[in-house]
DNA sequence: AATCAAGTTGAGAATGAGTCACGTTTCATG
DNA sequence: CATGAAACGTGACTCATTCTCAACTTGATT
């Protein structure tokens, strides 16, 4: 996948311009996200992960997802569980998420509207956005008939 | 405070209706909300009751916050801390949250075209909305002048 | 290719928010 | 004011995440 060469090389040069080392680790570990459905959470890729190399451990993957999130090529959010959920974030437009509370199901989407709203709602407020999180969270239709 | 008697109605009939039990406790920690700032987390408050109430202990603040949250007296939300806030949510209409990544501020806000979109959004995915809660994180002008 | 300083790792201990179990206390009703 | 269910306080526990630190890589330099 031509997306991640580019990432790869977004963590290669971001490393070196800190003075960082590009570990086999941090390559398996991006990699692996690259294979793995978004909106995922540490534990859960960290078994993944485990079960296909098994010497990464617990402290490398949580280190290394603050690492990409920092970079830019994860996202860190909040999606209503007392856990962080991550997702790929390089190169992909803004959305946000409508959460089923019945079966976990999430749905992406994004609305220029509200997202208009928002920067109206800093500018009012003298602040400057630097990111936000919308979540909606509700039942699929399916799940009505109990 | 009017909205305290209101809020200490509201307890008590729902706790007859349910064959629990009207305690001091539940009402001390009531009580001390209406006190308290606004976004608080379990932890504060707990300490601040403390202060005040040498035998209350943590698991009943905690107990008492789900309680009333469930009553809908509180609304419990994640501002982007790994803990949980809560705020009085007793006849107050929905707002969400402009926050201050520098300082911590955080201002309400209520936008009645981010309000329907979201309905709208909901509608069109086929599901029955249950709650949202959208939180912009930025910077106070202030904290340009670096 | 050998060296070496500094960054990185794995293992497991530590932390911190929140929950649970359980013996004791309190409330509401008769 | 006796009764029994509901709540309480204590402290142990859970679970996600972070920290510590000795051992191990990395990559720039000889
Ligand atoms: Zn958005
Ligand atoms: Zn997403
Ligand atoms: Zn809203
Ligand atoms: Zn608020």
């Amino acid at each position: 996948m031509l997306d991640f060469k580019a990432a790869v090389n977004k963590l290669r040069s971001y490393l070196k311009e800190n003075n960082l080392r590009f570990t086999t680790e941090r390559l398996t570990i991006l990699e692996e996200i690259f294979n793995y459905p978004s909106h995922f959470d540490a534990e859960q890729l960290f078994i993944h992960i485990r079960n296909k190399h098994d010497n990464i451990s617990r402290a490398t993957v949580y280190r290394t997802l603050d690492l990409l999130s920092q970079i830019g090529i994860l996202k860190k959010e909040n999606l209503g569980h007392n856990y962080a959920s991550y997702e790929l974030d390089f190169n992909l437009p803004h959305h946000d998420h409508l959460i089923c509370l019945e079966c976990g199901k999430v749905v992406e989407f994004a609305d220029p509207v509200i997202e208009k709203r928002q920067r109206e709602i800093c500018e009012k407020n003298g602040m400057e956005m630097i990111r936000h999180q919308l979540q909606i969270f509700g039942r699929c239709r399916e799940h009505d008939k109990k």
